[in-house]
DNA sequence: TTGACATGAAACTATTCGGTATCATATAAA
DNA sequence: TTTATATGATACCGAATAGTTTCATGTCAA
Protein backbone atom coordinates (compact mmCIF):
# COMPACT_ATOMS: atom_id res chain seq x y z
CA UNK A 1 0.00 0.00 0.00
CA UNK A 2 1.47 3.10 -0.94
CA UNK A 3 1.08 5.88 1.27
CA UNK A 4 3.64 8.26 1.83
CA UNK A 5 4.64 8.47 -1.85
CA UNK A 6 7.98 7.53 -2.38
CA UNK A 7 8.63 10.67 -4.32
CA UNK A 8 10.96 10.93 -6.86
CA UNK A 9 13.85 12.74 -6.70
CA UNK A 10 12.15 16.30 -8.38
CA UNK A 11 8.55 16.18 -8.24
CA UNK A 12 9.26 20.51 -9.08
CA UNK A 13 11.13 19.34 -12.16
CA UNK A 14 8.09 16.76 -13.56
CA UNK A 15 5.69 19.41 -13.17
CA UNK A 16 7.84 22.71 -14.31
CA UNK A 17 8.06 20.52 -17.49
CA UNK A 18 3.74 20.07 -17.53
CA UNK A 19 3.02 23.11 -19.23
CA UNK A 20 4.72 24.02 -22.96
CA UNK A 21 5.01 27.47 -22.30
CA UNK A 22 8.30 26.57 -19.40
CA UNK A 23 9.18 23.96 -22.35
CA UNK A 24 9.84 26.21 -25.21
CA UNK A 25 11.09 28.83 -22.58
CA UNK A 26 14.00 25.82 -21.84
CA UNK A 27 14.47 26.09 -25.60
CA UNK A 28 15.04 29.64 -25.82
CA UNK A 29 17.62 29.58 -22.86
CA UNK A 30 19.39 26.00 -24.40
CA UNK A 31 20.30 29.18 -26.79
CA UNK A 32 21.41 32.03 -24.41
CA UNK A 33 21.09 33.57 -21.05
CA UNK A 34 18.56 35.74 -20.97
CA UNK A 35 17.21 38.59 -19.22
CA UNK A 36 13.47 38.27 -18.11
CA UNK A 37 12.43 40.61 -21.15
CA UNK A 38 14.21 39.05 -23.77
CA UNK A 39 12.11 36.10 -22.48
CA UNK A 40 9.24 37.69 -23.29
CA UNK A 41 9.89 39.40 -26.32
CA UNK A 42 9.31 36.04 -27.55
CA UNK A 43 6.61 35.28 -26.42
CA UNK A 44 2.41 36.83 -26.70
CA UNK A 45 1.70 36.65 -23.07
CA UNK A 46 2.74 39.31 -20.36
CA UNK A 47 5.69 39.78 -18.00
CA UNK A 48 3.77 38.76 -14.87
CA UNK A 49 2.94 35.36 -16.44
CA UNK A 50 6.23 34.55 -18.34
CA UNK A 51 7.91 35.74 -14.44
CA UNK A 52 5.47 32.72 -12.65
CA UNK A 53 6.92 30.56 -15.14
CA UNK A 54 10.78 31.65 -15.08
CA UNK A 55 9.71 31.22 -11.08
CA UNK A 56 8.39 27.83 -11.02
CA UNK A 57 11.84 26.97 -14.03
CA UNK A 58 13.84 28.26 -11.11
CA UNK A 59 11.67 26.20 -8.43
CA UNK A 60 12.29 22.96 -10.15
CA UNK A 61 15.80 23.99 -10.48
CA UNK A 62 15.69 23.81 -14.10
CA UNK A 63 16.71 26.99 -14.14
CA UNK A 64 19.43 29.58 -12.21
CA UNK A 65 18.62 33.31 -11.43
CA UNK A 66 21.64 35.60 -11.60
CA UNK A 67 21.34 39.64 -11.03
CA UNK A 68 23.26 41.82 -13.25
CA UNK A 69 22.93 45.49 -12.69
CA UNK A 70 19.17 46.16 -12.55
CA UNK A 71 18.70 42.96 -15.03
CA UNK A 72 18.31 39.35 -13.52
CA UNK A 73 19.62 36.62 -16.03
CA UNK A 74 18.27 33.34 -16.68
CA UNK A 75 20.31 30.37 -17.22
CA UNK A 76 19.66 26.87 -18.42
CA UNK A 77 20.26 24.54 -15.38
CA UNK A 78 20.69 21.21 -17.46
CA UNK A 79 21.55 19.13 -14.41
CA UNK A 80 17.84 19.92 -13.51
CA UNK A 81 16.57 18.16 -16.70
CA UNK A 82 19.17 15.24 -16.26
CA UNK A 83 17.33 13.71 -12.94
CA UNK A 84 14.52 13.55 -15.67
CA UNK A 85 15.59 12.17 -17.79
CA UNK A 86 17.32 9.45 -15.54
CA UNK A 87 13.68 8.61 -14.16
CA UNK A 88 12.48 8.05 -17.66
CA UNK A 89 15.55 5.75 -18.21
CA UNK A 90 13.73 3.05 -15.82
CA UNK A 91 11.95 2.26 -18.88
CA UNK A 92 14.49 2.18 -21.22
CA UNK A 93 14.40 -1.74 -21.10
CA UNK A 94 10.96 -1.15 -22.46
CA UNK A 95 12.32 -0.19 -26.22
CA UNK A 96 15.89 -0.59 -26.10
CA UNK A 97 17.45 -3.08 -23.94
CA UNK A 98 20.84 -2.76 -25.89
CA UNK A 99 20.95 1.16 -25.79
CA UNK A 100 20.47 0.35 -21.83
CA UNK A 101 23.31 -1.31 -22.35
CA UNK A 102 25.20 0.72 -23.93
CA UNK A 103 24.42 3.70 -21.77
CA UNK A 104 25.43 1.91 -18.62
CA UNK A 105 29.02 1.07 -20.32
CA UNK A 106 29.36 4.81 -21.72
CA UNK A 107 28.54 6.48 -18.05
CA UNK A 108 30.83 3.84 -15.99
CA UNK A 109 33.87 4.79 -18.56
CA UNK A 110 33.14 8.64 -18.03
CA UNK A 111 33.08 7.83 -14.45
CA UNK A 112 36.88 6.20 -15.02
CA UNK A 113 37.67 9.95 -17.15
CA UNK A 114 36.76 11.68 -13.96
CA UNK A 115 39.04 11.34 -11.84
CA UNK B 1 7.41 36.10 -31.37
CA UNK B 2 5.75 32.67 -30.07
CA UNK B 3 2.34 32.65 -29.95
CA UNK B 4 0.35 29.79 -31.19
CA UNK B 5 2.89 27.19 -29.85
CA UNK B 6 4.81 24.84 -31.36
CA UNK B 7 3.44 22.38 -29.53
CA UNK B 8 5.78 19.22 -28.73
CA UNK B 9 4.35 15.87 -29.97
CA UNK B 10 2.88 15.38 -26.61
CA UNK B 11 1.81 18.02 -24.47
CA UNK B 12 -0.57 15.17 -22.50
CA UNK B 13 2.18 13.19 -22.15
CA UNK B 14 3.98 15.83 -20.01
CA UNK B 15 0.97 16.88 -18.24
CA UNK B 16 0.77 13.03 -17.23
CA UNK B 17 3.78 13.02 -15.98
CA UNK B 18 3.27 16.05 -13.80
CA UNK B 19 1.62 13.86 -10.82
CA UNK B 20 3.83 11.66 -8.57
CA UNK B 21 0.59 9.10 -8.29
CA UNK B 22 0.52 8.32 -11.87
CA UNK B 23 4.47 8.20 -12.23
CA UNK B 24 3.73 5.45 -9.82
CA UNK B 25 1.22 3.93 -10.95
CA UNK B 26 3.41 3.34 -14.46
CA UNK B 27 6.50 2.04 -12.28
CA UNK B 28 3.45 -0.20 -10.82
CA UNK B 29 2.26 -1.24 -14.84
CA UNK B 30 5.93 -1.72 -15.58
CA UNK B 31 5.50 -5.21 -13.71
CA UNK B 32 2.64 -6.28 -14.89
CA UNK B 33 -0.57 -5.35 -16.69
CA UNK B 34 -3.31 -4.47 -13.48
CA UNK B 35 -7.18 -4.36 -13.57
CA UNK B 36 -8.50 -0.93 -12.15
CA UNK B 37 -9.01 -2.58 -8.93
CA UNK B 38 -5.52 -4.16 -8.35
CA UNK B 39 -4.28 -0.22 -9.04
CA UNK B 40 -6.16 0.80 -6.15
CA UNK B 41 -5.21 -1.91 -4.02
CA UNK B 42 -1.39 -0.14 -4.25
CA UNK B 43 -3.07 3.38 -2.86
CA UNK B 44 -5.07 4.69 -0.02
CA UNK B 45 -7.24 7.11 -2.48
CA UNK B 46 -10.61 6.16 -3.57
CA UNK B 47 -11.10 4.20 -6.85
CA UNK B 48 -12.53 7.05 -8.86
CA UNK B 49 -9.06 9.21 -7.96
CA UNK B 50 -7.22 6.28 -9.26
CA UNK B 51 -9.98 6.22 -12.55
CA UNK B 52 -9.34 9.68 -13.06
CA UNK B 53 -5.36 9.33 -13.16
CA UNK B 54 -5.79 6.29 -15.69
CA UNK B 55 -7.52 8.50 -17.91
CA UNK B 56 -5.35 10.68 -18.07
CA UNK B 57 -2.37 8.37 -18.58
CA UNK B 58 -4.50 7.14 -21.53
CA UNK B 59 -5.46 10.49 -22.97
CA UNK B 60 -1.39 10.42 -22.69
CA UNK B 61 -0.72 7.38 -24.40
CA UNK B 62 1.37 6.56 -21.41
CA UNK B 63 -0.63 3.46 -20.89
CA UNK B 64 -3.49 1.38 -22.87
CA UNK B 65 -6.61 0.05 -21.64
CA UNK B 66 -8.48 -3.17 -23.16
CA UNK B 67 -11.81 -4.92 -21.59
CA UNK B 68 -11.81 -8.16 -20.88
CA UNK B 69 -15.02 -9.32 -19.25
CA UNK B 70 -16.27 -6.86 -16.29
CA UNK B 71 -12.33 -6.21 -16.05
CA UNK B 72 -10.03 -3.28 -17.43
CA UNK B 73 -7.13 -4.53 -17.95
CA UNK B 74 -4.30 -1.55 -17.92
CA UNK B 75 -1.06 -1.38 -19.95
CA UNK B 76 1.96 0.37 -19.60
CA UNK B 77 2.72 1.93 -23.33
CA UNK B 78 6.38 2.62 -23.82
CA UNK B 79 6.42 4.29 -26.68
CA UNK B 80 4.72 7.25 -25.02
CA UNK B 81 7.46 7.78 -22.60
CA UNK B 82 9.86 7.12 -25.61
CA UNK B 83 8.43 10.51 -27.32
CA UNK B 84 8.91 12.57 -23.66
CA UNK B 85 12.47 11.02 -23.91
CA UNK B 86 13.34 11.70 -26.89
CA UNK B 87 12.16 15.68 -26.19
CA UNK B 88 14.46 15.42 -23.68
CA UNK B 89 17.62 14.37 -25.72
CA UNK B 90 18.08 17.40 -27.09
CA UNK B 91 19.35 18.90 -23.96
CA UNK B 92 21.63 15.64 -24.18
CA UNK B 93 24.48 17.82 -25.39
CA UNK B 94 24.46 19.62 -22.07
CA UNK B 95 25.42 16.86 -19.60
CA UNK B 96 26.90 14.17 -22.12
CA UNK B 97 27.99 14.90 -25.49
CA UNK B 98 29.82 11.45 -26.45
CA UNK B 99 26.59 9.74 -24.97
CA UNK B 100 24.11 11.53 -27.33
CA UNK B 101 26.63 10.68 -30.09
CA UNK B 102 26.52 6.76 -29.07
CA UNK B 103 22.53 6.87 -28.91
CA UNK B 104 22.44 7.84 -32.46
CA UNK B 105 24.59 5.44 -33.43
CA UNK B 106 23.14 3.02 -31.63
CA UNK B 107 19.73 3.74 -33.07
CA UNK B 108 21.15 3.74 -36.32
CA UNK B 109 22.61 -0.31 -35.98
CA UNK B 110 18.77 -0.65 -34.79
CA UNK B 111 17.23 0.82 -37.78
CA UNK B 112 19.40 -1.57 -39.86
CA UNK B 113 18.53 -4.83 -38.41
CA UNK B 114 14.89 -4.04 -38.18
CA UNK B 115 14.78 -4.14 -42.11
C1' DT C 1 18.69 64.56 -8.92
C1' DT C 2 15.41 63.36 -11.97
C1' DG C 3 13.58 60.41 -15.30
C1' DA C 4 13.52 56.16 -17.81
C1' DC C 5 13.58 51.36 -17.56
C1' DA C 6 13.92 46.44 -15.82
C1' DT C 7 11.99 43.99 -12.47
C1' DG C 8 9.11 42.73 -8.03
C1' DA C 9 4.81 42.01 -6.10
C1' DA C 10 -0.08 42.07 -4.99
C1' DA C 11 -4.87 41.38 -6.06
C1' DC C 12 -8.19 39.42 -8.96
C1' DT C 13 -10.40 35.91 -12.34
C1' DA C 14 -11.46 31.67 -14.82
C1' DT C 15 -10.13 27.06 -15.39
C1' DT C 16 -8.08 22.80 -14.23
C1' DC C 17 -6.65 19.37 -10.75
C1' DG C 18 -6.92 15.94 -7.32
C1' DG C 19 -9.89 14.35 -4.42
C1' DT C 20 -14.47 12.83 -2.39
C1' DA C 21 -19.31 10.64 -2.14
C1' DT C 22 -22.99 8.72 -4.55
C1' DC C 23 -25.50 6.29 -7.93
C1' DA C 24 -25.91 3.56 -12.33
C1' DT C 25 -24.57 -0.34 -15.28
C1' DA C 26 -22.68 -4.62 -16.84
C1' DT C 27 -20.91 -9.19 -15.98
C1' DA C 28 -19.83 -13.35 -13.14
C1' DA C 29 -21.40 -16.61 -9.89
C1' DA C 30 -24.55 -19.03 -6.79
C1' DT D 1 -32.75 -15.31 -11.61
C1' DT D 2 -30.84 -13.16 -7.87
C1' DT D 3 -26.77 -11.40 -5.92
C1' DA D 4 -22.21 -9.89 -5.65
C1' DT D 5 -18.54 -7.52 -7.97
C1' DA D 6 -15.89 -4.53 -11.24
C1' DT D 7 -16.37 -0.62 -13.39
C1' DG D 8 -18.65 3.93 -15.38
C1' DA D 9 -20.28 8.36 -14.49
C1' DT D 10 -21.85 12.49 -12.26
C1' DA D 11 -21.81 16.21 -9.01
C1' DC D 12 -19.44 18.59 -5.77
C1' DC D 13 -15.30 20.77 -3.15
C1' DG D 14 -10.83 23.10 -2.13
C1' DA D 15 -6.48 24.20 -3.92
C1' DA D 16 -3.42 25.18 -7.57
C1' DT D 17 -2.69 27.11 -12.53
C1' DA D 18 -2.24 30.42 -15.95
C1' DG D 19 -3.38 34.49 -16.98
C1' DT D 20 -4.49 39.55 -16.33
C1' DT D 21 -4.11 44.62 -14.40
C1' DT D 22 -2.05 47.73 -11.39
C1' DC D 23 1.33 49.65 -8.53
C1' DA D 24 5.97 49.70 -6.07
C1' DT D 25 11.06 49.39 -6.11
C1' DG D 26 15.71 49.67 -7.56
C1' DT D 27 19.25 51.02 -10.82
C1' DC D 28 21.28 53.34 -14.80
C1' DA D 29 21.91 57.61 -17.35
C1' DA D 30 21.47 62.40 -18.51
Amino acid sequence: MIDTIPTSPDQSAFRALADPTRRQILMLLSDQDMTIGEVVDHFTITRPAVKKHLAMLEYGQLISVHPRGRERINRLEPLGLKSVADWLSYFDRFWDTRLAALKGAVEKEERKSDD
